[in-house]
DNA sequence: CATGAATGAGCGTTCATTCAT
DNA sequence: GATGAATGAACGCTCATTCAT
């Protein structure tokens, strides 16, 4: 007598692939797997939280981990590969953040649109801290290729930042500027708030510049009006 | 036989502290070393311009420097102490760019003042492109001599900075705004603005952003601009 | 007042090669240095020699040579290097024992030259037992770029043994065969029987076959005999 | 329905010892091993040929074979064990090739059995061409069960060599020499004549010597006549 | 002083083998 | 029986630093 699926009795036909056993032995396998993966991701971000990216050795990694040599080449080809799948992974979530600045008539107004930009930014950025530390510091203490994936990220970055200003130009929110170098400032300017933000948080309620940077939306708030207005007394 | 002072074959007499002969052997020997010295520190700049703090090894620094390896130790303890030494020289004359703002009645205005200073910063950066480049893109990715250094001088700007916009404030020049926050964004801006004018200096005419940033003064001018006014259209 | 050479006190004029000193420091370390190289490779060969080219670790080495890790690194850019420059000299060292048959009226008959090739061949590679072993066993347990050059020394003999075929041939000496064919066993044949003395070298007098391959003129007279006239009893 | 013994349906009744069922459950799966240790020698066999004996690796062999890494060591205890049986089944196969020669009036002359002898194992080699290149070439590079083994095998038949030449020196078909020496000599230039014909076989029509070593009956023959009567001119 | 050969701790990586599932 | 993730000893190699000359 056959028992149905779903039975715990029922015995699933032999197949090559057995797409019908998704909660079977393999599939437990593949999950023990991608936690492996997942542990020691965890365990190499607190190791270049601490260290630094060249400070920091596979056998650090492995310690805290707490695997054995060989296991971390099951899952990764070297320091490299891991460092690099850490940045792409936290460049892909920044950028994710950032939304097109929408102009229909619903649309919320364009400031409002920046501001929540800003906010998302902030946010993401300090949920991902131990790696944002080192990729916001340091732009060019890497090998190669997470060298050229950063620089890659800020490229785009501030072509983005470019093309809202020209649009803010287009519909005569923004002044005349240099359109590349206004950019660049801005872009440097929220990245160094970022990265205080981050000590912020590090650093806990004994922050020396009091409440400043603890309050993302705060900042964010900040930033904006100092793009948008400088610093001089309102005319 | 005994050679008089001056020719090539003079012999100093040996003596304690020799103070008698400021242009003797002692002198001479102390010309030499400090030569020798700064040899090795312009070697030990081509070298860190060319590979980054971290690539860069003792042995490519006494290479460029064609001396020995033992001789490199008899000036520096090692390539962290050299590398301090840079890194103090160059926060050194950073720094000293920086003019307080002058109040009186003769005083050029402030913000001629804060232009001037702008322009002599981006001057000097420039003029020091090598450890500039390093130091302004990672502020982490070194030993923790240099790393505290460096901080520090940051720690030091960054508190010039406040002071200028608290100064401003009680002008009545600068309206409310988060000191903090201002000052921070403020300094990062212009920081990767003059990492952007050193890969401008660096790609030549080249440049993909045309003649933006290769000319410091308009640079200053219109960092200077950006902080005052920010970006939107004057009300 | 200057001093004659060989004075204590004599000042070598300072000339920047230097060559009129032969004995001074300089001339001194290259001769410490080529003595440290030779040391070197005199400790690899026994490790070669004891325990075969993969077998033998760069540990085993700087072991048996009692220097340290890094210094091995000085001399030898690695273990692939060191086998190469042995199996260089080894070869060389062979190949300059072989001398071409003379035919003119003068010169000893074709068979005296042959059966001295032989004994020169003998000779040299029994004082080089070491690596002879090595490569002499094994043609091809090697890095690629070993393989390549032992491959071509033996392809090399294998055409003098063809061209010595072919004279002979010319001069009625040697009768009708297949060359390719005669020339690669008699090779194989002079190759084991050099493996075979090797052996019975580092046996010692308790060799279980006898004095048969203790006396390196009768193997090689033996060699020749058998080449020339077979086994069959004299018709 | 239970199906007779025999019937390829009939399914043996279970038991601890199950004498009386050798075509059982348990034969079955006794056959199945044995498959499963042949598909893993051949994959092996396959390895070996195309990498040498050091450059495989377990890794490589389990890949060609399609078996799980754990499973390897369920048939074999090592890489070595693996190649260990490879050298043991070649060596039987070549083992077997020689015949004693018969001396009675009805058997073959001496040369032709000789002769047949050559032909055998030179057929038997070409046959096992991926585990006889490893073997025939390097005599010591592996480890030191499976060198014992070689050696052994060697020794075995240059024993046999000898037996020949003392048995044909007894009939006074063989003229007098050392036994030894001769003995090497010619398993030597045997062992050389079949590398050379597997690089011919593996080269295929290419062969740079033209057909010399591709055809097996020519070699042996030729390589008999070379032993009988060297390469002088008839006398 | 200047030299550069020598050092050895440390690196990233491989791979034969084990064992819980 | 079959699996393959986990293991860790061992590898070849680098490089900042020392010290006898």
């Amino acid at each position: 007598m056959l028992c149905p699926p779903g039975s715990p009795w029922y015995i699933a036909p032999v197949s090559e692939e057995d797409p019908g056993a998704p909660d079977g032995r393999a599939a437990r396998a593949e999950r023990r797997r991608a936690q492996r993966r997942e542990a020691i991701l965890l365990a190499a971000k607190a190791v270049f939280r601490d260290k630094g990216y060249h400070q920091a050795s596979v056998h650090d990694i492995i310690d805290e981990a707490r695997i054995a040599r060989g296991t971390f080449y099951l899952y990764f080809s070297g320091k490299q590969d891991l460092f690099g799948e850490l940045v792409a992974d936290f460049l892909e979530i920044v950028r994710t953040q950032v939304r097109r600045i929408e102009l229909g008539p619903d649309a919320p107004p364009p400031r409002i649109q920046l501001r929540d930009n800003f906010r998302r930014i902030v946010t993401a950025v300090l949920e991902h801290a131990a790696i944002a530390s080192i990729i916001l510091r340091d732009s060019r203490g890497y090998d190669d290729e997470s060298r050229a994936r950063v620089d890659s990220f800020f490229g785009q970055t501030l072509q983005l930042m470019r093309q809202a200003i020209q649009v803010g130009q287009g519909l005569q929110l923004v002044g005349p500027c240099d359109v590349n170098v206004v950019s660049v400032v801005a872009l440097g300017g929220l990245r160094h708030s970022l990265v205080r933000m981050l000590e912020a948080q590090a650093a806990g309620p004994a922050d020396p510049d009091g409440p400043s940077f603890t309050n993302p939306e705060a900042v964010a708030d900040e930033l904006l009006e100092f793009f948008l207005r400088g610093v001089s007394v309102e005319s």
